[in-house]
DNA sequence: AGCACGCCGACT
DNA sequence: GTCGGCGTGCTC
């Protein structure tokens, strides 16, 4: 095994063989031949089609779109085919049989991009050692849509690719899936009948179109059957269906009208929290083509539906349908780029409306898929704002928390059934301002935001010194607003003032799913509202509306009208629900008004101005000061583009500095530029290999602006 | 990222 | 002579 002529030193199990010189035999380059030592495939045992597969090798970061040719032996052209999982040797001195030295170089996995005759590459190649196995997971498609993402993005394919694939499952892989059921019939509006443009936009679907579609759904729980009825009809077409939603939860809910629907068999259910091999068996049927129709979350929107002819994504609002892995997709953008590429139908649904869907209308690229006022106004509960300057000046009420009507609306509510208490989350109070003029409470040596962890000692949150005494520059105040008061202690609260009406809690270790139709207080974190069975909520109440809008975030507005619309959606058309929030404020009057797309249209117009996302693009680009600069020198940025700062990032407290970051912007039309930019100077510099402390992170549509 | 190669100084 | 320091560059 150790010795140059040793003839079996490759791939375990293989035939005798020696290494591969596939340029000196298929490229008839015997005439320079290569100042390596030349190794020949003697009794070559090589395949007599298409010899050299291009394989990406999957190998932490190092790859960026990098595909390696490989010799295929003949014994494994048959199963070499392309898409399907291979091992590779791969590492310095993989193919180097020196003075008797060990080979090196590990298997590692890859992925049979294509079969070529012959290779661009100088060198001897090594020899596929392995086909993992026979199914083509890397399909013509995927391979697509993986580059059109990574290319979005300005991220590598591979990264994409750990996105898009499950890992392989021995066990999942060797059970055949069931046979596919032939198209059902197209479905009844149901729903649909209840927006315009409803019934037309299903017809579409059932008659193979491709309709693009915004939809701002009713409250209420109608809109999962909606959801299900549009993509069993463009199952109707003989076409798949694909819907990503933003949790497990939500997923349950489709799949369970999906499955009222059409019964059982027809669609697949991809979540997290199915274990590997019932995940990787969900996938491979969809793969497979046995099921046409899938409903999941985040990972899903990568599903290898056969014949896509709808691709759903439902709250795109929602943060979790932002990946947290590089290069960091979006649901809504990945389905957006599915619709172009697949050319299929796409559908953006949810009771509220992001500043990107109001966009999406707005360019022309899809239609709104509305309710006329009046039947919203049907459907609606009526809203009532207390501004919280009222509640401040009333002593007795600060004390309570809560003003006089909205003790009123809980007594009422808890008349007929079940009041919901939605409150934003412990910590999620943004910075600290004066209670008198809410002029934002700063560090006196470094304007850094204070913060008071446990309402307890309070101190700067960028360098960490204590601040006991601090007064508000502006108007003298000394009070500070309180932190957010959590759901268990506001739920305690609202307990002692209900003796009689049990009190339910539901938040992030302990979500609830649904409560019965009684009276009842459920007291809920944004997000974590469970349903009501029957008809909903006889009322909510929205408190702390101010912490929501207040956070240091260009959605904050946004943010704050998606989760009151979520929880207001929950109560039935004659209940009650009530916002401690200033009446005066955007969110909070489209809240009353329930006009979600008219903020977004607004909003939309306010970013246009300001040169914002997402009418501008922007990227993030951090990193170490001079590594950064250098990066940003060295990219080819297109001429439009804007660099803003480098500023330093705030580092924790007493560790050292994270680095700095720029943010750079595009005008509208110049996104891919920028993105094509930003990997190929990202690409040049992994090329170089440089150190890691001098790595340049990107990130295209940072979340975090603002 | 690993890992091997190579060019240089200190050792048996 | 030979061992081993880490600086450089490659991986089909």
């Amino acid at each position: 095994m150790s010795s140059e002529n040793a003839p079996d030193a490759d791939g375990p199990g293989g035939p005798p063989q020696q290494l591969a010189l596939i340029r000196g035999m298929v490229a008839e380059a015997k005439a320079k031949a290569p100042k390596a030592k030349p190794r020949t495939w003697r009794g070559a045992a090589l395949a007599e089609e298409l010899p050299v597969a291009r394989v990406l090798v999957n190998k932490g970061v190092l790859h960026l779109d990098r595909l390696f040719d490989y010799a295929v032996p003949a014994e494994l052209s048959e199963a070499a085919r392309p898409g399907v999982r291979v091992r590779v040797r791969f590492g310095a001195g993989a193919h180097r049989v020196h003075g008797g030295r060990r080979e090196g170089g590990g298997l590692i996995d890859g992925f049979i991009v294509e079969r070529r005759a012959e290779s661009d590459y100088e060198g001897a190649l090594a020899a596929l050692a392995q086909v993992v196995s026979p199914e083509v997971v890397l399909g013509p498609r995927m391979l697509a849509l993986a580059r059109a993402v990574a290319d979005r993005y300005a991220g590598s394919l591979a990264d994409v690719l750990q996105l898009a694939l499950p890992p392989r499952n021995a066990r999942a892989e060797a059970k055949p899936s069931p046979d596919p059921l032939p198209p059902p019939p197209a479905p009844e509006p149901g729903g649909w009948t209840r927006y315009g443009a409803g019934p037309a936009f299903l017809r579409a679907l059932a008659a193979g179109g491709t309709p693009r579609a915004v939809w701002t759904a009713l409250p209420g729980p109608g809109w999962a059957d909606e959801l299900a009825r549009a993509m069993a009809a463009t199952l109707a077409s003989g076409r798949g269906a694909l819907a990503v939603v933003p949790d497990g939860r939500t997923a349950a809910r489709v799949d369970a009208a999906l499955t009222a629907l059409l019964g059982e068999g027809r669609h697949a259910l991809l979540t997290a929290d199915s274990g590997p091999e019932k995940r990787y068996r969900e996938w491979l049927a969809v793969n497979r083509g046995s099921v046409r129709a899938v409903v999941g979350t985040r990972a899903a929107m990568f599903a290898p539906v056969r014949d896509l002819g709808l691709v759903a994504v439902w709250d795109d609002g929602d943060s979790s349908h932002s990946d947290d892995h590089a290069p960091f997709p979006h649901v809504r953008e990945v389905l957006e780029l599915r619709a172009v590429t697949d050319g299929c139908a796409f559908l953006a649904g949810g009771t509220s409306c992001t500043v990107e869907a109001a966009q999406l209308v707005e360019s022309g690229w899809a239609r709104p898929l509305t309710a006329d006022r009046e039947t919203v106004r049907a459907a609606a509960p009526r809203v009532r704002t207390i501004g919280d300057e009222l509640l401040a000046r009333d002593g007795a009420a600060r004390a309570a928390r809560l003003p006089s009507l909205a003790w009123e609306t809980v007594r009422e509510g808890l008349k007929s059934g079940p009041v919901l208490v939605q409150v934003p989350r412990r910590g999620y109070a943004p910075r600290l301002a004066c209670e008198r003029c809410r002029t934002p409470a700063r560090c006196t040596v470094c304007a850094g935001p204070l913060e008071a962890p446990d309402e307890r000692e309070l101190h700067c949150g960028w360098c960490g010194r204590a601040e006991p005494a601090w007064h508000c520059e502006e108007c003298g105040s000394f009070r500070l607003r309180a932190q957010v008061v959590g759901a268990r202690r506001t739920a305690e609260e609202l307990g002692r003032a209900f003796p009689a009406v049990p009190v339910r809690t539901s938040g992030r270790d302990h979500v609830l799913d649904e409560v019965p139709d009684r009276p009842a207080l459920v007291v809920s974190t944004p997000g974590a509202e469970p349903v009501a069975a029957g008809a909903g909520y006889a009322a909510a109440l929205l408190l702390d509306g101010w912490a929501m809008l207040t956070r240091p975030d260009l959605r904050a507005g946004e943010e704050a009208l998606r989760r009151w619309i979520a929880a207001a959606s929950l109560v039935r058309a004659d209940g009650q629900v009530v916002v401690v929030a200033e009446p005066t404020l955007r969110p909070v009057q489209a809240l009353v008004r329930w006009d979600p797309v008219g903020h977004a249209v607004r909003e939309l117009a306010e970013r246009a101005q300001l040169g914002f996302p997402p009418v501008s693009r922007m990227a993030a680009v951090a990193g170490r000061g001079e590594a950064l600069e250098a990066f940003l020198a060295a990219a080819a940025l297109p001429p439009d583009a804007e660099v803003l700062g480098p500023v330093p990032l705030p580092g924790r407290r007493g560790e050292a500095s994270p680095g700095e970051r720029a943010l750079i912007r595009v005008p509208p039309g110049s996104g891919a530029a920028l993105a094509a930019a930003l990997k190929t100077a990202q690409a040049a510099r992994m090329a170089r290999g440089v150190p890691v402390a001098d790595a340049v992170r990107v990130r295209i549509d940072p979340p975090d602006i603002g």
